[in-house]
RNA sequence: UGCCCUGUAGCUCAAUUGGCAGAGCACCUGACUCUGGAUCAGGGGGUUCCAGGUUCGAAUCCUGGCAGGGCAGCCA
């Protein structure tokens, strides 16, 4: 028999594990230009203050996937930089999380702490280039004089200490003669910068505290901002992943790299970090619910810690498969449990054996069965689609349990398992009637008095014999006694941290269910602990680690199973089993998506343009453009003043309202005044060259579309419009024969396309016009192709 | 109210960089079945946040708005 478990689902296993998205992207061009090094590093870098949770296995997988994809390596280094938080209990509990996942990090485990005399030196020489200084405020003169989100900040009065003095001091504060707070090492940023990381942000502040790996010996310690991407850069780290939250501190990432490291350097990049429904994520929360009691450590099965999936019996590879399903972009996200549970059971189908444990035990005697009869029926350990092989026999007898939730007194409509006088069939064995309801005081059924059909024995059907229904059983003289766990979402609200009401309220009561009196199939005494089962028609189940003895098996439920059975009835009964009550109102509110405020009107555009604005505004008018593209213009003075020199240089015609218009969208819409913001350059295109372009393009020599690829050109190249329009040929196709070669060319290569155009799918009409341009090098006038390609396809 | 990030199907993401708006999950229907599981076949779902503009053609480019998130720890 095999039972013992593969290691992969052949669905799951093809996939690539990391996916593609727009970090993989991003590596791939800079292994292309050539701007890493040729080669990736990245590292996965966890402070040891909390064991980590199913967020960090995106970055985990994340981090190491790419690596490996790239034949680079991963680092482990632990973010050590706060002695007052951190120890080494959660530096191994990582390092097992993180192998447990299946990544290896090899000899590259290291500490941002074994660092810190490399760091301490790069400071020194911040300190010596004028970079950083010592300030002596306490911490409230520091956080009142930073300023606020709208207002800047102000400079410290100790911000302009000579080199030598800051030296002197920041020395001092190594040797610990000074208590913590005096003193602290900043960055001379800007204090007016609109983003609050540059406002003189602090390296170093003094803590005289016992750190876990380097004891007593520092008195200082470098704060994150400074740590982490100077330990990127020792490390040799090309792309340093973290998450969104860390945008901010990218300006003031690669101001110190800058400063401090050489070519090739790191640079980071952020991505969204997960965000389940109905739990929390952050460390401070699941602190919270641990040290409150709410559940019974960080390894509860109920837990998103990875220690508290490990107990639950998820297994890695469903994890890995979940995190590759979720995908990695920078839009904020939230994930429903489902699909966690999927890539559970799409994961455990093909590993967990099946075999038949009854929750909730109702008694049932097979009245026309012996008394002491007992026989062994063979049953199969999967299922005909999964192709594995093995079975077990089954003891059966003439008394039996079977779940109280397949029995019904008064079965609803489409219930097809056991009622009065109804047959279900009994997996493996045979069907049953129910004959007899025997009740107890109060009423409620403690046994069902049924018979059997010796003629269905061994999966028999009898001609014509129709039995809907399939049930579990388990033998009751040999059954064992367990205790099975059923673990639900540990919150009601799907986003418990949402709100200001305490989130705690939001428990969901009903989390665990701790049924005592579950009953398995006796085959699975002697398995190993780790076997993981599917409980057939109940869920995937496995032995709890810390409470399973083999005297009282404790099973916790892995996950359970689709239950449509459960959807049909709740549709029924109106309202759903669960917690959907507020939790889905809940998640439509941030939506909100569509809102139809206006927009401001031309007039009240106009009304806002300033003083400066309304004449630039005024004399765009009068040079024949519309008041949209004045408008435009007018609020922009550099594109303003291009434009005038642009026109001037456009006569012989220069009230022609038409050729104006035409120059104040080439300006407006066309050139890249963002891009040149950003890099603060100057337009690498004289008035006079665009202009040259936009009369090639308004006398009908090269359509508009080939004149933005001429204006990529000129920008790349610096060359004139005429030249590269006659290096290239890129002039206008206007010959209709020419064109109707095209235009029959790519019918002729799509013809179930031309077919499905034709017959009424419009869209395909900007297929063939993308084909018959592609096929004119883009040189087709573009109005004449759509007007023939129309009347060929008579749409 | 400053700066930054982000808005594509119910959810998570694609869309070869301006040329047919797609996939997985979820949902619905049917088939099969000794698991109401799995599998298979089919289906519904879209104002690509909104409004303008550029273009033969816009999810993609431009302008203006709206919404959500982040940033004012001597945490990371």
């Amino acid at each position: 028999m095999t039972k013992t478990e593969s290691p992969s689902p052949p669905s799951a296993a093809e996939a690539s594990e990391s996916g593609s998205h727009f970090i993989r992207e991003i590596i791939e061009n800079d292994l292309r230009n050539d701007t890493c090094g040729g080669r990736v590093a990245t590292r996965f870098p966890p402070e040891p203050n909390g064991y980590l949770h199913i967020g960090h296995a995106k970055a985990i997988c994340l981090n190491f996937g790419l690596a490996e994809d790239f034949g680079g390596a991963c680092n482990l280094r632990f973010d050590d930089t706060n002695p007052e938080t951190e120890d080494v209990e959660y530096v191994e509990s990582i390092k097992e999380d993180v192998r447990w996942l299946g990544f290896d990090w090899g000899d590259r485990e290291y500490y941002a702490s074994d660092y810190f005399d490399k760091l301490y030196a790069l400071a020194e020489r911040l300190i010596q280039a004028g970079h950083a200084y010592v300030d002596s405020q306490d911490e409230a003169a520091i956080r009142a004089t930073r300023g606020t989100v709208t207002e800047p900040g102000q400079e410290s009065p100790f911000r302009n200490r000579s080199p030598e003095e800051n030296l002197d001091l920041f020395r001092r504060m190594k040797r610990g003669e000074y208590a913590d707070g005096e003193h602290v090492l900043r960055a001379r940023g800007d204090m007016a910068s609109p983003n609050m990381k540059m406002r003189d942000p602090l390296l170093y502040r003094i803590r005289h505290a016992r750190h876990y790996r380097s004891g007593d010996a520092w008195r200082i310690y470098p704060m994150y901002d400074f740590a982490h991407p100077l330990s990127d850069a020792l490390e040799g780290v090309t792309h340093s992943l973290c998450t969104l939250e860390f945008d901010n501190n990218r300006e003031l990432y690669d101001w110190l790299v800058d400063r401090c490291a050489e070519a090739p350097r790191p640079r980071q990049y952020e991505f969204a970090r997960l965000n389940l429904d109905y739990t929390v994520m952050s460390k401070r929360k699941l602190r919270r619910l641990v040290e409150e009691k709410h559940v019974t450590g960080w390894n509860d099965p109920r837990m998103p810690t990875l220690a508290g999936l490990r107990r639950r019996g998820v297994p890695p590879e469903a994890i890995r498969a979940f995190c590759a399903e979720i995908g990695v972009a920078k839009a904020d996200n939230r994930i429903g449990p489902d699909l966690l549970d999927y890539a559970i059971r799409n994961d455990l189908n093909f590993k967990a054996p099946r075999v038949l444990c009854v929750l909730r035990p109702l008694k049932v005697t097979l009245v026309n069965y012996p008394p002491d009869r007992e026989e062994e029926l063979d049953a199969p350990f999967w299922p005909h689609d999964v192709p594995r092989e093995g079975s077990r026999k089954v003891p059966f007898g003439r008394e039996l349990y079977i779940d109280r939730n397949d029995f019904r007194e008064d079965p609803p409509k489409n219930y097809y398992r056991l009622a009065p006088g109804r047959e279900v069939r009994l997996r493996h064995a045979c069907v049953i009637r129910c004959e007899e309801v025997v009740r107890n005081a109060a009423g409620e059924a403690v046994e069902l008095r049924c018979a059997y059909d010796p003629e269905t024995r061994g999966g028999k059907a009898p001609a014509g014999r129709k039995v809907r229904g399939v049930i579990h059983w388990v033998s009751a003289r040999r059954a064992i006694p367990v205790e099975a766990r059923l673990y639900d979402r540990l919150f009601r609200a799907a986003d418990p941290e949402r709100g200001e009401e305490d989130w705690a309220d939001a428990l969901n009561p009903d989390s665990l269910i701790a049924l005592q009196n579950a009953l398995v199939e006796p085959s699975v005494a002697g398995d190993p602990a780790a076997q993981r089962y599917q409980f057939e028609r109940e869920g995937y189940f496995w032995r709890d680690p810390e409470d399973s003895t083999p005297e009282r098996m404790v099973f916790n439920r892995i996950a359970p199973l689709r239950d449509t059975w459960a959807k049909i009835e709740g549709r029924a009964k109106g309202a759903g089993r669960e917690t959907t009550d507020g939790a889905e109102a809940i998640r439509k509110v941030p939506g909100n998506k569509s809102s139809s405020s206006a927009s401001p009107t031309l007039a009240e555009r106009i009304e806002n343009l300033s003083g400066r604005e309304r004449a630039h505004f005024s004399v765009n008018v009068e040079s024949g453009v519309s008041s949209d593209m004045a408008i435009g213009l007018a609020q922009k003075p550099e594109a303003h003043d291009y434009f005038h020199e642009a026109l001037a240089d456009y006569a012989p015609a220069p009230d022609d309202a038409a050729r104006a218009n035409a120059l104040a969208n080439w300006i407006l819409n066309e050139l890249p005044w963002d891009k040149i913001a950003r890099e603060k350059g100057d337009l690498p295109l004289s008035p006079k060259a665009l202009s040259a372009l936009v009369k090639l393009v308004d006398e009908d020599i090269i359509s508009a579309r080939t004149g933005k690829d001429v204006l990529a050109e000129m920008l790349a190249t610096g060359k004139s419009a005429e030249a590269i329009v006659h290096e290239k040929g890129w002039k206008q196709m206007t010959d209709p024969e020419a064109l109707r070669a095209a235009i029959d060319e790519a019918l002729a290569a799509f013809p179930d396309k031309a077919a499905a155009c034709r017959s009424g799918k419009k869209g395909l009409v900007g297929f063939f016009m993308g084909q018959v341009m592609q096929r004119t090098g883009g040189a087709a006038k573009p109005e004449l192709v759509r007007k023939m390609l129309e009347e060929q396809l008579a749409v």
